[in-house]
DNA sequence: GAACCATGGTGTCAGTTCGACACCATGTCA
DNA sequence: TGACATGGTGTCGAACTGACACCATGGTTC
């Protein structure tokens, strides 16, 4: 082991950070990202995506791995019960952080609706949803924008390919709600008929029971089913919306 | 900056390297990967993906970029001409590596048939192309062949939708060439006539000249047209294919 | 120079998919 | 009981997709 170590340490290492783009869907308010206030310089009192270092073992070998560490500040600086995480790039420009060289490992992570409860991290940093567009009324902190824009154009397009804006919505969920949900991520208006007749003849929704308390007709509830999905993949089949 | 940089370095930082899967396209051999043999342990004499530790100047601050620590790889181990380059993914599971914790921020590059004079590397390591499937006749070290799959995936998933294929052909190239290319990487056969209406119905390619010493009817070259592709992207186009 | 051979280049049609479009159903509340 | 808000349903023309076969061209061979 001593032997084979000698070759990586010639080099100085970057310190490498995950951030994550969190996105969370609310009926009124659309889609909605998570920002927070950083407490310490550089950036101090400016909004920034929740993040950090990850961490390594003490003898600076195993630790955790990226996911692991982005679900780790996620919930440290959030709290957010995570129901979708997925690595989107790794940004490395030289002098992206005044600290120093410091890559950033971004992410890209979505809450259910009713799973919005934030908190503040440990740290008591603040944190607050925001509208994607304009996010914390300004420009964030680092190249943060930049990693927004990225994580909204990957949220875009996969939402047409991959079954994964069921992980923004709640279990059960009615079709008009999916449906303005990927109005309100692909913004543009989509045709109701159009949108019920595609994505029921996938046969990836099962029936699961009828809306109640609401003042008008109750709309059936739907949840993603899993299982048909892999069976489908499994025999060719491709989500496409 | 004394002050700012205190944070940043409570935490031990894991060595991060670039590593890269080339790509280029072969007439006759059709697709294939770069892979040189490796001279020091781990992994002595076998098969991997080129790559190497990403240069921090000596303050270990500055330095390249992700980029450019994939092209300057790229060039001191096998020489090529890099058309394209675009990151994949960063590896980063704690045991990847045995000499310690070492993340790997993963490229695609594709090389131009013609320009796939390869060579050993400054320091003589061996390098050769090799079928996309069965890498090098066996298992690539580390998680390279993983990287590998990723690579391919990636890059049959986006030459339907970018025009990146181009870049695996010869400046100008007969309407054949592009069709057999598309048909080696996404592993189907394709329509003739469908391919070549579909093509030129985007309006992407310029003629350039015809064929010339072949022993048959000489076919008409074209050229992928950058102007004409950026114009339409303007004006809300979407390549497919 | 005629025949051969290899590849280049072309159009149609049926089946499917896509997008636009309007009205009745249901349940709560006033 | 009627108003209101949202749920839920079918058709049709246009556009696109995929399957399919033959002549053109130009160098090579006999």
């Amino acid at each position: 082991m001593t032997r084979l170590r000698t070759f990586a340490y010639e080099f100085p290492r970057p310190a490498v950070a995950v951030d994550c783009v969190l996105f969370g869907f609310d009926p009124e308010d659309g889609l909605r990202l998570l920002v927070i206030r950083r407490r310490q310089a550089p950036f101090a009192d400016r909004w920034a995506l929740p993040g950090g270092f990850v961490r390594l073992d003490a003898d600076g070998e195993g630790g955790e791995s990226l996911d692991d560490a982005a679900l780790r500040e996620l919930r440290e600086e959030t709290g957010a019960n995570v129901a979708y995480l997925e690595q989107l790039y790794t940004f490395g420009a030289p002098r992206r952080d005044p600290r120093g060289r410091v890559l950033s490992v971004a992410y890209m992570a979505l809450v259910r609706t009713r799973d919005h409860h934030v908190r503040g991290g440990d740290d008591a940093a603040e944190a607050k949803w925001t509208p994607v567009e304009r996010s914390g009324g300004g420009k964030l902190a680092f190249d943060h924008d930049a990693i927004v824009e990225l994580g909204v154009a990957r949220l875009q397009a996969k939402l047409r390919y991959a079954p994964i804006g069921f992980n923004l919505l709640p279990p059960t969920f009615a079709l008009s709600e999916l449906q303005r949900l990927y109005e309100a991520v692909l913004q543009r208006p989509l045709d109701k008929r159009n949108f019920r007749r595609r994505i029921l003849a996938m046969d990836l929704l099962a029936e699961a029971g009828r809306q109640e308390g609401v003042a008008h007709r109750a709309a059936t509830l739907y949840r993603f089913d899993e299982r048909a999905y892999a069976r489908l993949v499994h025999a060719g089949f491709n989500f496409e919306l």
